[in-house]
DNA sequence: TGTATTTCTTGAAGTAGTTCAAGTTTTTAA
DNA sequence: TTAAAAACTTGAACTACTTCAAGAAATACA
């Protein structure tokens, strides 16, 4: 199962046999329930999480009590607070698991560690998180001048399994628009 | 001048005294004029822009014709399209001095060189795209919780200065919300 | 398999913002 | 040092959404 992550870095970066040997050795899976958390809001983020299988999401609750999804994670990403994890202040988001999910969770000591013995495994993570940068930029774009119904209609285009997979009120948050909102888009009633 | 992305690196990672002559030898700094575009939408972006003094940003315009401001950059940032950089694809970005701004530009082809002569960059430049990232989520979590007066009042006090700075049209953008709309809230009229 | 829980739908009323248009003020540059 | 350009202001009309409340449908699990 480790072997997932180590496909996914080899796509950006050579491994030695030994770093991978040192790899499947310092990683383990393990297995998130559905709707269990692996980061609540006031908690310190000291770690990374590698999705094997399933989906995650990060969340906030509004001022009004709602739930609002900010980021979904899927198979081969990375989740986490990179803010809390770098400046280790207690985070503003909860992360939860959407489906029951394998995750190979990786601590920032470990990580840390094995960083040290396996250099080159830096680049990797920056190539991830500029990619990762890269697309919250666009996603901004898309949130500043698409309406309710473009954005629904474009996500639904990219991602067209996606949609069936997490309950409508969880997407509708991320395209941030209310649930009831998008009832009314997809039975056509805007 | 390229003194200033040396300090910044410094505070991240050491760099020995044969790796700060070969950074010295390889940047230079170049002045861009207010106004000035270094990346227009439509083109490929392969250069990150370090800003030693003044400020960039970074724009769209959107289907009504109006400028709306994704991103800005001050001293000691980088900016830059990473999806148009990593995926050479056209940029759907422009980026512009706001002030006669002082950069520090990096070719793509420069860059990977640098990287593999100082390897330890890659870290560097691993934790700016982390923590650009946590920027962004965070920035993403006000877009959605908090009202357009709020979402000022909360900037105005991050950042009292930059207010100042820069033209409120542009900040309104950034924002998110009109710039007669931005007028009404800082006359007390909403 | 049935019941509790979660998710989705619908309409009515409300509102936080936008758009437009025109005028005013400030800044820029020849 | 003045004319042109850029930035800001204001009010009136409008609209893309939200909120609320209640019921219906789908899903989960004992």
């Amino acid at each position: 199962m480790q072997d997932a992550v180590i496909k996914h870095i080899q796509k950006f970066i050579n491994l030695e046999p030994s770093e991978i040997a040192l790899l499947e050795s310092s990683l383990t899976t393990s297995q998130i329930k559905k709707k269990d958390h692996v980061l609540e809001e006031g908690q310190i983020c000291n770690t990374m999480y590698f999705i094997v299988k399933g989906c995650m999401r990060q969340y906030i609750i509004n001022s009004r009590g709602t739930e609002q999804t900010l980021q979904f994670g899927v198979e081969n990403w990375w989740i986490t607070d990179y803010l809390s994890y770098h400046n280790h202040t207690t985070s503003h988001f909860y992360i939860q698991a959407v489906e029951t999910t394998e995750v190979i969770a990786l601590e920032k000591t470990v990580l840390e560690s094995i960083l040290i013995k396996i250099p080159s495994l830096e680049k990797y993570f920056r190539i991830v998180a500029q990619k990762a940068f890269g697309a919250a930029q666009m996603r901004i774009k898309f949130l500043f001048t698409m309406s309710a119904e473009e954005r629904y209609n474009h996500f639904k285009n990219q991602q067209p399994d996606f949609v069936q997979r997490v309950p409508q009120y969880m997407l509708a948050s991320y395209l941030d628009f209310s649930a009831e909102f998008m009832s009314k888009i997809r039975a056509g009633k805007v």
